[in-house]
DNA sequence: ATGGTTTTTACTGCGTC
DNA sequence: GACGCGGTAAAAACCAT
C-alpha cells in the first residue's frame, strides 16, 4: 500500500542519472579549484587562490543602461549581436542586392557583372564545408517546427546551441540531420520550462517517434544534458488559453497539481495526462463547461486517462485538504 | 526477450437536454 | 436520439530487467 518509491514516467524524462555536475567545469592549473567568472573585471579568476585564468574576455552585451533612444545608439556596440540562431552566428559579410555603390550611386554594367560573380562565390565559400550545410539546415528545420509550435526565440536559441554541440562532438553521423534538429528543439523546450509532449513534437517533424526518442536519448547522454522530468504545470497554461478558461481555472489547477504531488500521485504517470486532468478537474470546480473530448484534444491524451487521473486528482485534495 | 505498468481502443449503460 | 460521462476488458505501448 505505501507507495513511497518515485518513478519518474520515462516516455517525457530518464534524465535522472545524466551527469553529476560539472563534468566539465573548469579548473584551476594551479591549485585545481574552482574556477569563477568575473563578467564586471571580464576575468575568469579562482576561488582558492585567486589566480587569474583569462583575461580581457569579450563582453559582448551592451554597453550599460540606457535610458533614452539617442543614448541607446551612443552606448550600444557596433553591430548586430552575435547569435547562434544562424550558421555563421551572424557574423559573416554578405553583398548587398542592390546594386549600388557605397554612395547609392548605379553601379555601371561592368561592375553589376562582377557584383553578382562575386556575390555567388561569397554564397559557395560561406557554405563549402559539410558542417557549415549541415547546420543551415538543421537550424532552418529548428526554426520551422519552432514557429509550426508556437516557441519562444530563446528556447530556438538553446535549440541550435545544443545542436551545435552535438555537431562538434561528432555525434551526427548515422543519425539523420533531421533527427538531431528535432531533439535537439524537444529538449531546448524542456529545459526552458515550455516543455512540448513528443506527440506535438513529431506532429511538425519530419522524422518518426521512434527515431526522436531514440536520438534525443542519446543527445541527452552524450551532451550530459540535465533535463528534469517534465513538470505538469508547465502544461497547464497552455492547455488552459487552448480551452479559453478562466485566469481562476488555472489556479485551481495548479493547485490540484500541487496537493496531488504531495499525496504522491505524480509517480510513474505521464505529465501531459496529469497537466490534461487537472485542467479538467479546476473547470469543473469553477463551474467552466468543458468535455473531456475537448481536453483530450488540446492534451492529445485519451478521454479515458483524463478520467483515471482527475479521479486521482480529486481524492488527493480531499486528502491533502480535507473540505 | 520478458514482465509489469500505463495508456489506448472499443464498447456498454446511465442520465440529461 | 445525441451527447457527455463513468466504467470495464482487452490490446498496445512503454520501460526496466
Amino acid at each position: 500500500m505505501t507507495d513511497t518509491t518515485i518513478k519518474t514516467y520515462s516516455g517525457e524524462t530518464e534524465s535522472e542519472e545524466t551527469t553529476e555536475q560539472s563534468g566539465e567545469q573548469e579548473r584551476c592549473p594551479e591549485c585545481g579549484g574552482r574556477v569563477v567568472s568575473d563578467a564586471e573585471h571580464a576575468e575568469t579568476v579562482c576561488e582558492d587562490c585567486g589566480l587569474v585564468v583569462e583575461e580581457d574576455e569579450i563582453d559582448r552585451g551592451p554597453e550599460w543602461r540606457a535610458f533614452d533612444a539617442a543614448e541607446k545608439d551612443e552606448k550600444s556596440r557596433v553591430g548586430a549581436p552575435t547569435t547562434n540562431m544562424m550558421h555563421d552566428q551572424g557574423l559573416s559579410t554578405n553583398i548587398g542586392w542592390q546594386d549600388k555603390d557605397a554612395y547609392g550611386r548605379a553601379l555601371s554594367s561592368r561592375q553589376r557583372q562582377k557584383m553578382q560573380r562575386l556575390r555567388t562565390w561569397n554564397e559557395r565559400f560561406r557554405t563549402r564545408d559539410s558542417k557549415e550545410r549541415n547546420l543551415k539546415q538543421a537550424l532552418g528545420e529548428i526554426d520551422r517546427m519552432a514557429s509550426a509550435l508556437g516557441l519562444p526565440e530563446n528556447v530556438r536559441e538553446t535549440a541550435s546551441v545544443i545542436y551545435r554541440r552535438a555537431l562538434e562532438e561528432d555525434l551526427l553521423p548515422g543519425r539523420s540531420i533531421e533527427g538531431v534538429a528535432t531533439a535537439s528543439l524537444y529538449a531546448a523546450a524542456r529545459q526552458a520550462g515550455t516543455p512540448r509532449s513528443l506527440d506535438e513534437i513529431s506532429a511538425v517533424s519530419r522524422v518518426e517517434k521512434m527515431e526522436l526518442t531514440r536520438t534525443y536519448r542519446y543527445i541527452i547522454r552524450e551532451l550530459g544534458l540535465e533535463v528534469k522530468p517534465a513538470d505538469p504545470e508547465h502544461y497547464v497554461p497552455r492547455f488552459v488559453s487552448d480551452l479559453d478558461l478562466s485566469d481562476e481555472t488555472e489556479r485551481m489547477a495548479r493547485e490540484l497539481l500541487e496537493s496531488a504531488r504531495q499525496e504522491g500521485v505524480h509517480s510513474g504517470k505521464s505529465p501531459v495526462g496529469l497537466a490534461a486532468a487537472a485542467v479538467y478537474a479546476a473547470a469543473l470546480l469553477t463551474n467552466e463547461k468543458v468535455t473531456q473530448n475537448d481536453v483530450s484534444e488540446v492534451a492529445s491524451i485519451s478521454e479515458v486517462t483524463i478520467r483515471n487521473r482527475y479521479k486521482e486528482l480529486l481524492e488527493a485534495s480531499d486528502t491533502a485538504a480535507p473540505a
